[in-house]
DNA sequence: ACATTTTTGATTGTTTTTGATTACTTTTGA
DNA sequence: TCAAAAGTAATCAAAAACAATCAAAAATGT
């Protein structure tokens, strides 16, 4: 069984339990305890799941998780400086996309006082788009809480009233042989929509999120811009495949 | 059974029983003695429950909204009162619409566990909605940064997409003469449309709106029924249009 | 086809959780 | 007020779960 149908039947078992010991997913799965474990690690680094003594349960229930906070201070120099050239990128006049996610979120404040239309899946972005005086629209659909994005069936189709002249995605992942990828699904097929309606697409993503690989495929390299601060040999290769702006720090 | 499931069952149990015994939750749990005592500092460190001597009760009133991004509102306990009432007609089940506004925004918090799904156009209530783990879709459209609504032509035809059980609205203005009033035109068309997908239409306005006139005419009175807590006698005159609930603090 | 990397499962010793037992504190009511 | 009863806190050993490690197996690249 390969690794991603893997953790979907993890994750498919634990919502539909709430909660599950790790005996029982070795059942389900066939896998081994070291291999469970290992998973769900990965998973709960994602975002996944909560893991608890002797198995994992829903993010949802009792306590709280600072989803968003976390991730803000996680290199977030290094956002900054991504976002702030992203933000350059934007002229006057545009109408442009700013993905969900603690990387475009840092766009925000460099986008003061352009003459600018924005739309954007992510709620929490709307509180600095405000202060900003950002001419803001945004997606209908549902909330997921977790991430404070809107998601759905309802959000591609709301979505497809829009045309941008740039989008500023974010991912979990990237790599060479699996483009971009995100651990939502949902959010997944949000990206993807954005990027057929948009002209110039940009995929902002830090260094650690590079030889990464989430659950969903968003779409091959050659499909966005990547800006980012991974500033490894390797990054060559992935010249070959699409154009990268590396800022410095 | 893992740690957290044995704590929500916990939870259940004693806002069940309103005060548990410990005796009753070993039973329940089928945990020993101490693990029970345990998990009970555990949550009251938490401010889940009250521990007392023998077992734990639920911690009073002060549970249900200690968050601190409150703002201070005019008539927050009229306002609440109403809410309160208004809240306790929705339905396990139930699709409704709740408008953006302060006095909607207090049914949110008595909303809770209810098995529903809320749609809504204002922003500063999707917090809220969150913390109290309610399912809820956001309109699209254009950000009001004003007054954290999303109103304009994408959101109208956005709203048509949704069918709802009941609607809760605001209103800045409620006369015999001129019906629902409010000032901004655009929120007025989103009220207009949500009153018309709507199967049960509830007003929310406070003794403060009435004999008020704001710009926009939204509805007659008799297109909703109205929750306040004005009880002068001219109220009589209202009930002879339309269906009225007066609620006391 | 071969070398290299990645993934996996078993094994190790360590940590966490648990329930029993102990002695101690609070409550109750005669 | 005092003593019995009920409840608690502290301690400890067993059990369960864990992280770390390593070698075999699988996947990958040359």
């Amino acid at each position: 069984m390969l690794t991603p149908e893997r953790q979907q039947l993890i994750l498919k078992t634990v919502k539909n339990d709430h909660t599950s010991k790790i005996k029982r997913l070795v059942e389900v799965t066939g896998a081994s305890e070291s291999t469970i474990r290992r998973d769900l690690d990965q998973m709960e680094e994602q975002g996944l799941l909560r893991r608890v003594h002797g198995g994992a349960s829903l993010r949802s229930s009792a306590s709280e998780e600072p989803t968003m906070g976390e991730k803000v201070t996680r290199f977030h120099s290094e956002k900054q400086a991504i976002a702030q050239f992203a933000a350059s990128l934007v002229q006057e006049g545009d109408c442009i996309f700013i993905d969900a996610g603690s990387t475009t979120y840092e766009m925000i404040p460099f986008l003061k006082e352009k003459n600018i239309i924005v739309v954007t899946n992510g709620l929490s972005h709307l509180d600095a788009l405000n202060t900003h005086q950002i001419k803001t629209y945004v997606l209908g659909g549902l909330v997921k809480h977790q991430t404070g994005a809107v998601v759905g069936a309802g959000a591609i189709q709301n979505l497809q009233q829009y045309r941008f002249d740039q989008c500023f995605m974010g991912a979990n992942g990237v790599t060479l042989k699996d483009g971009y990828t995100t651990p939502d699904p949902e959010e997944a097929a949000i990206k993807q929509m954005t990027l057929n309606l948009s002209k110039n697409r940009y995929v902002l993503a830090d260094h650690s999120k590079f030889e990464k690989v989430a659950f969903m495929k968003i779409s091959d390299l050659s499909e966005a811009e990547i800006i980012t601060d991974y500033n490894d040999a390797s990054i060559e290769e992935y010249r070959k495949k699409t154009n990268i702006k590396v800022v410095t720090t």
